[in-house]
DNA sequence: TCTAAATTAATAATGATTATTATTATTATT
DNA sequence: AATAATAATAATAATCATTATTAATTTAGA
């Protein structure tokens, strides 16, 4: 009997509900800090430690997606749809690409390097309307 | 005369050569510290700080590539030609895409954003041939 | 060679993220 | 509703990659 599994369910809890509420509420790709200082408001006792926990689970659920930029800190996004992003390589804000249809073909890539492809990113860097001034 | 602008040149160093070198003679898309390792057997006194500085320095100059998957580590690629790469998730592993053509236009994105777009970054990920077995 | 400035090695400091642990909250079962 | 099992939390310490500091060394030009 070596594989008696245990199989961990996930349970509800008002900190990760919260912490879903202000990711989806949100358009500004947010770092785990600022997600941080937002729950404050809501919850003055909830912990940066919960508010990290609880975004890699809900992005191994794929509830949420993680975005990584240059080096540094992380950004999640609620928004689960099809989409790109660009920053600014001045102030550091991220917004989304107005759609563009993906024109990368995973099964392409699968096809030339072997892999199985699960993802990809695409992402522009360059300057904003304003930092542009 | 605010505007005495002290301008700073860049000397040859010994240990930028050997990190150059290493990185150029390199295919897997090293981190600082796979360099650091290597540079040590060539020159056993180097430090760790000393990579950092110049890969940042390298790469500040266009001389080498920064790229950044996921949380964690940098990695730097001394190929400077125009390509992509794809990460397996489960070892780790970076590599390149053979040849595809750029199929994004950055003009495209700088009208659709306003931005000015400087560089884009595609990557994909999945699982290698090894770790697919 | 002499001098000024850039670079280094060594080390400390920083900043983001993860691990630990005793306590609390949630869910299933009586 | 009370109980039991276990997942999640807050608080904190620990880790890991990267950057800053500084005295000593190396480089390059006069």
């Amino acid at each position: 009997m070596a594989d008696t599994e245990k199989l961990k369910r996930t349970k509800f809890s008002r900190q990760r509900d919260l912490i879903l509420g202000i990711l989806r509420s949100s358009n500004c790709h947010p770092t785990a800090d600022w997600i941080f200082n937002e729950a404050r408001k809501i919850n003055p006792n909830i912990s940066l430690g919960t508010i990290y926990r609880n975004l890699n689970l809900l992005s191994t659920e794929g509830r949420i997606k993680e975005l990584c930029f240059g080096k540094g800190v992380s950004r999640y996004d609620g928004d689960l749809r099809d989409h790109y992003h660009v920053r600014c390589h001045v102030c550091g804000k991220v917004e989304d690409v107005p759609h563009i249809s993906p024109r990368v073909s995973d099964e392409e890539i699968e096809q030339l390097t072997g892999y199985q492809i699960h993802s990809h990113r695409l992402e522009f860097c360059g300057i904003c309307v304003e930092c542009r001034k």
